[in-house]
DNA sequence: AGCACGCCGACT
DNA sequence: GTCGGCGTGCTC
């Protein structure tokens, strides 16, 4: 058995030039304390101050000379544990999901480098501009001339922004330091907490709640307050008030003295939601989104650790909000995908917090109308525990679904997009002025280009996926954004017969305009939400009837209520249905739930059409009566035959390269690499490695290998032993290799 | 962030 | 020569 001797070390500065670990010498009396996360003081730079630190790796032998390493001074054991802890989860993330242990601490606390420097800090003049006149003549005379150089600019401008006056000035933080001496000028930092909302009066407006509501309430309640911290899965319809029983425990979690973290999906986020919240809660409560400034949530960050906030509520980053005394993390819609990160380390939040609760002691609620496979299946197996909520609130009805075969409306000689059925409901409701949402799972004005004549496809020639046409006139690669005129002639065959094919929400806007003069029609989709507010601004119109018909994408299916709405029409359900991964008829399922929920959720009974070449699928046949039961039980048995999760595991790895050759031989090499390790273990399955589906995005090939294999911990030790592979060969120069576990997003 | 080093012009 | 101002680069 050999010893921990030696210890990579962050250190506690907030410096982008310090945002690295260095390696010191663990003292033998110290080998004990000396574990992942512990804080420490250690001597650092030229005059060996001591500078406090935190353990973020432990190892046996040096990385770099041995003359070079410095003892650690001191580990301290009483200190206060937030960040150590929250650097122990980032190790785990790290072990569990693959990357490095910068990118991981990266994800952790993303916070520490961005708060200094950028908006932050400003320069000003405290001398008054008499003497100040003088002094930048006498600097002028005596020729320093840097302190001239930004006298001169505050005597223009008495205040001046940091970042300006080190780069555009070229002034050095020496020379600042010299004039703060003298008393000249000083750095301020403004320290200004931003509150999305303010002033807003607390007002205490209770719910009754329903006996279902009331039943997991007191439960979860009864057993938090008898110390018991455990998992939970709320499985709530559409509608049925999850958002309350969420507020009730959450009150009753403050009154303990312990904080909650509520994470939501950023598109759920809506301005209903968090008044609810704010009203509830008041400024004890902090809100975090995505548009924020890395300041803005270093703000939040430095609030909740000082107890100033009690509640955060975020999208997944929100996850590692620094509460001291954390107790209870609640996750709702569960199953969204954006709780899974797209960077590396590709961490999943549901997996993360049930870590993060399970290090602190806290409690974990999930909560969905159509739960992930991964986490029913751990319901069923009674690792959380499962509530039901099958009423929903106000007692309303869930609506009357219409399965309509499209192939049936061909034979009919129906070529529109509107069924028979789908246009006499949109009559209907026209006259009746109620309110109609039409959901489409495209974006744009139609889908790709292609030739009637020799079937050549339009692509990206970066990306390798084909263009999307939009209506003036060009094409567009959502990968890289790269932008072309439509050809007028096909460039293969020089037939004129070229032209976009497919529909998309722009198409069915103009479809619905034209057979449906009469209706007043908004569309909502990623083109006409990308500026600022207009995603609210949108949905508020439709909320005040200022339109009859709302044509969107996803977006409009998802946690917003229209009492008016009483018609939901599904234009295609296949659409997301054969994109080709194995969530595809999950995510179907969960799409159709949620548009059927939007249906009738005021005093009218609603009705929804789903149109589809497919009517006998699954998916739509549960999604249509609401039956998620019926709909798991069936994945599953797909799932299980198939080895896909939550049945098995799979391990994605992503080669990447500039240069496609060495994407190749890389890939081959680590899928050798893979088999070798995998020796007698049969049940590991290799499949690849292969072009990734985007073979090609900005410029940089990719090529993918799958495994599969029923224990985690194996996939995990493959992912170690590759790690080391790939760092320690030289044959991998200029190429890059990711790992993705039980992936959520196609490559 | 803090510290030292090396370069430069100015002054005893 | 020496001193102080200034920019740069390093810290296990």
């Amino acid at each position: 058995m050999s010893y921990i001797k030696y210890a990579d070390i962050i250190i506690d500065i907030s410096h982008e030039n310090l945002d690295k670990t260095y390696q010191y010498f663990v003292p033998e009396e110290y080998i004990p304390e000396a574990v992942i996360g512990s804080l420490v003081v250690v001597p650092f730079g030229k005059g060996n101050r001591y500078i406090n630190g935190y353990i973020v790796e432990l190892s046996e032998s040096p990385k770099l000379d041995k003359a070079l390493i410095k003892p650690i001074k001191e580990v301290v054991v009483d200190a206060p544990v937030i960040e150590s802890r929250l650097i122990y989860l980032a190790y785990w993330i790290k072990e569990t999901f693959g990357g490095t242990m910068n990118e991981a601490l990266k994800t952790v606390i993303p916070v520490k480098k961005a708060v200094k420097g950028k908006e932050k800090k400003s320069i000003r003049l405290i001398v008054d501009g008499d003497n100040a006149l003088k002094l930048y003549y006498e600097y002028q005379k005596k020729n320093n001339a840097a302190r001239a150089r930004l006298l001169e600019a505050l005597l223009k401008e008495p205040i001046l922004d940091y970042e300006e006056v080190i780069h555009n000035l070229n002034i050095s933080r020496n020379t600042l330091l010299g004039l703060e001496k003298l008393g000249i000028t000083e750095t301020i930092s403004e320290q200004v907490y931003r509150n999305p909302i303010k002033g807003q009066i607390q007002s205490e407006n209770k719910i009754e709640l329903n006996d279902q509501q009331l039943r997991i309430v007191t439960k979860i309640k009864e057993e938090y307050t008898a110390g018991i911290r455990a998992p939970y899965l709320i499985h709530g319809i559409t509608g049925s008030g999850k958002t309350e029983v969420y507020m009730d425990i959450i009150a009753s979690v403050i009154d303990q003295k312990r904080q909650v973290i509520l994470l939501i999906p950023e598109i759920a986020l809506t301005y209903q939601t968090v008044m609810r919240f704010y009203k509830r809660f008041g400024d004890r409560i902090s809100i975090m989104n995505s548009r924020m400034s890395q300041g803005e949530r270093y703000d939040q960050s430095l609030r909740a650790q000082n107890g100033e906030i009690d509640i955060i509520i975020g999208p997944r980053s929100a996850l590692f909000t620094p509460f001291p005394n954390l107790g209870l993390i609640i996750i709702d819609e569960e199953h969204e995908n954006s709780y899974k990160s797209e960077t590396t380390p590709k961490y999943h939040a549901v997996l993360t917090a049930m870590k993060r609760a399970e290090l602190e002691g806290a409690s974990t609620i999930l909560g969905s109308a159509t739960p992930s496979l991964e986490s029913y299946e751990k319901a069923l197996s009674k690792e959380y525990q499962l509530f039901t909520l099958n009423k929903r609130a106000n007692n309303a009805v869930l609506p009357k679904v219409w399965i309509v075969d499209l192939r049936e409306e061909l034979r009919n000689k129906n070529k529109s997009i509107f069924s028979e059925k789908l246009r006499e409901l949109i009559n209907d409701r026209l006259t009746k002025k109620e309110q109609i949402m039409l959901f489409l799972n495209r974006r744009g004005y139609s889908g790709f280009v292609s030739c009637r004549s020799c079937g050549h496809v339009m692509k990206c020639p970066h990306c390798d996926v084909s263009l999307t046409s939009h209506n003036n006139g060009k094409m567009v690669c959502h990968y890289c954004g790269h932008e072309e005129a439509l050809p007028g002639l096909c460039p293969e065959c020089n037939s004129k017969y070229i032209a976009a094919f497919g529909t998309g929400t722009q198409k069915v806007e103009e479809l619905v305009s034209r057979e449906f003069p009469q209706a007043r029609v908004l569309r909502m989709d990623m083109d006409t939400t990308k500026a600022k507010d207009s995603h609210e601004k949108i949905l508020d119109a439709f909320a005040k009837h200022q339109a009859d018909i709302l044509v969107g994408t996803q977006m409009i299916v998802k946690g917003h209520d229209f009492p008016k709405v009483t018609l939901v029409g599904i234009i295609a359900a296949d659409l997301s249905l054969y994109t080709g991964d194995f969530r595809a008829s999950e995510r179907t399922f969960q799409l159709l739930c949620q548009a059927v929920g939007r249906a009738g959720r005021g005093e009218v009974f609603g009705e929804v059409v789903i149109q589809t070449y497919h009517p006998e699928h699954y998916s739509i046949l549960t999604a249509a009566e609401n039956n998620y039961e019926n709909f798991y039980h069936q994945e599953m048995l797909y799932r299980k035959m198939m080895q896909y999760p939550p049945a098995a595991h799979i391990l994605l790895l992503l080669i990447t390269s500039k240069e496609e050759s060495k994407a190749e031989k890389a890939a081959i090499r680590i899928g050798e690499a893979v088999k070798e390790r995998k020796g007698e273990q049969t049940q590991l399955q290799v499949m690849g490695p292969a072009p990734a589906s985007i073979a090609k995005a900005n410029d940089i090939y990719r090529r993918v290998i799958y495994l599969k294999h029923e224990d985690y911990n194996f996939l995990v030790d493959i992912k170690n032993y590759l790690e080391g592979f790939f760092k320690f060969s030289q044959s991998f120069a200029g190429c890059n290799l990711q790992f993705d576990f039980d992936p959520m997003n196609s490559y």
